[in-house]
DNA sequence: GTCGATATGTTATGACATTACATCATATTT
DNA sequence: AAATATGATGTAATGTCATAACATATCGAC
């Protein structure tokens, strides 16, 4: 029994749509530019855009692109624990996973060190099978 | 048998010797303003340094904040597979792990997908026992 | 309608990182 | 020693990512 989302305003709905159907990571300026038709003029319209989209989830950062991307979870349901990012150098090709194994294990070792985990990020850099040598 | 390092140069050394010091993450540009005294004037000085001592395992790179950080393992083994950061909102504070468990899965699942890992990620965000509410 | 909360528009600024080019130091080869 | 190659350094300019500050607009509760 989850609360019924409140709907997307305008501008998150158009920030949203740009991520979703890039289907790979965005920066935030490369979202504005493809916004600038629908009226975005300036950065804070993307980015406040992206905060909302964060705190409900729909969207991730990727730490190590300074870029976002749209959730893989096509149905919205609570990220709980760690999320794992496999983004290949070579193609820009990203997966998200999530492991219990390592969300466990993390867990585990922050409760050893008395450790409030407020969030985590486990991001892999390297290559995917399309893209070995 | 591992080959004797290479002497660090000057400005390597001056780099390295901040962050060591600190016992925290600086920025770039916070290591250039206290390396100023010493001769520094542009950030690609310390960017150069950087890059060379990241090659070769000395610091680390905090992805989530854009922070570099000399390596907490005194005597410079390799770092083999992931490094886990915790880090304090509050205070800064900050801790490396190496946990197996965790290299061992993260390798699990490359393998999995046939991802070849150059480079694991996991940085976790929170209160340390110290600041907690 | 008034009020409070949230969303938006706009300008300016701050923070992080790289490109491009010139110069200097050192080691190797001839 | 002179020539060459390699890596390090100095400097200016630029590029990329993100937020501060302030004004205006929208919407629902009362
Ligand atoms: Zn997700
Ligand atoms: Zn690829
Ligand atoms: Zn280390
Ligand atoms: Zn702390």
């Amino acid at each position: 029994m989850t609360a019924p989302l409140p709907n997307l305003t305008k501008n998150q709905s158009l920030v949203f749509e740009t991520l979703a159907e890039a289907g790979a990571p965005l920066s935030a300026y490369t979202i504005l530019d493809q916004l600038r038709e629908h009226g975005f003029r300036a950065p804070l319209q993307v980015y406040r855009a992206l905060d909302k989209l964060l705190e409900r989830g729909l969207i991730h950062r990727l730490e190590s692109l300074n870029a976002f991307v749209a959730c893989q979870h096509k149905h919205s349901h609570g990220h709980q624990g760690a999320t794992v990012f496999v983004i290949c150098g070579t193609c820009g090709d990203v997966n998200e996973l999530h492991d219990q194994v390592i969300n466990d294990q993390i867990m585990r070792r922050a409760v050893e060190q008395k450790f409030q985990v407020e969030s985590a990020m486990v991001e892999l850099r390297g290559r995917c099978s399309g893209c070995a040598d």
